[in-house]
DNA sequence: CTGTATTTTCTGAAAATTCTGAAATTTGAG
DNA sequence: CTCAAATTTCAGAATTTTCAGAAAATACAG
């Protein structure tokens, strides 16, 4: 691996690391190469760089795009294309979220609400069913919370990550002051 | 495979899914079992109902335990090991991030900590270096505000994401009537 | 302690995947 | 259009993962 020993240690982990995601763990090493990246870099950059094959690259890259995580662009006066990772990494994390969702969480819930709407022929289906309706409703509760965190800004997404739970207090404090004093407290509803 | 037929997609769906995750399709059949069954099962039950090798199972049960995600119980007089997954989904969910945390997002933490207190030794090292100091900050973003929602009971988390974005909204209500006409608007912090 | 039920570990075979070099295709300059 | 540079596809080799069955280990009743 051609590269300084800093760069060397961050890619290798990175190639671990996606080993454990489906990814494999060259197409790991090329997404990390290209993130650390001065430049974009062409696919015998990162030949030079990782010493796998060329063929090899040319499939990572292929595949990293089809995730949206890498764009191609082109250099002027150069034939060759070039591939870069975006500058901004909360923009990064949105794809990536995205794009895991689009692959595992949404074919997961059609599968659910299908298997839903079938009438239990024996108990055991009958309470297979019902775990499997606890199990669509959390997954309905967090992706519509993504949904909707997910259009905000990212000047105000990092203002309300940063505010964690205490957000909760908030609320609470918001709630006394809009709240007949002595009536019941006005609890949040549960819609997205 | 000896289950009745929403059992069975719901099951094959679940082998799928866990393999585009680190875990192999038969541990992810295990587990999809034993979370819709209606009382802990023994290995053997899984053998019968999967159709794969005692060895198999075996193996799948020891890594779903390792994760934390299937307990062993005792059927009173029954010589045999059985399990399940814990009723609460929840439950289940804290479970697999705090362990997916365990073994990704803490790593990759102590990795970026350490290449970011070295020197860096050249141009293309220090450029290095930048870019993963917006990563480390990132993951330390959403590390710490998962540590801080994680404490929250199930009720008060499902009020919390129930409002999504609201919250900010929420907030900038709480702001106004807090800051003085006129003056700057009293920006939110950002620590944990 | 003995014998049986149960679980775990081990081993090699089968299956799946990753990867390479060669061949085929595409692209664009001249 | 022709040619060379660049990229992609492909077939099979190398590697890794998964898996079943045998063997070993463990647990426990009597």
């Amino acid at each position: 691996m051609n590269l300084p020993p800093l760069c060397e240690a961050f890619v290798l982990h990175f190639g671990e690391m996606g080993s454990r995601w489906g990814i494999n763990r060259t197409v790991g090493q090329i997404y990390a190469v290209l993130f650390i990246a001065e430049h974009p870099l062409c696919a015998d950059d990162i030949v030079e760089r990782l010493g796998v094959s060329r063929s090899n690259v040319s499939m990572g890259l292929k595949e990293l795009q089809s995730w949206n995580l890498v764009r191609q662009r082109q250099v002027h006066g150069d034939r060759r294309e070039f591939f870069s990772t975006p500058d901004d990494i909360y923009a990064i994390v949105r794809t990536l979220v995205e794009e895991r969702k689009k692959r595992e969480i949404d074919p997961t819930l059609s599968m659910l609400r299908e298997l839903l709407m079938q009438a239990p022929g024996t108990p055991q289906e009958r309470h297979a069913q019902a775990r499997l309706k606890d199990m669509h409703e959390l997954i309905e509760l967090l992706t519509n919370w993504y949904a909707d965190v997910q259009k905000l800004e990212t000047e105000r997404l990092i203002q309300l990550l940063s505010l964690g739970s205490k957000v909760v207090k908030a609320l609470e404090m918001k709630d006394r002051l809009f709240t007949v004093p002595g009536g019941k407290t006005r609890s949040t509803n549960h819609n997205s």
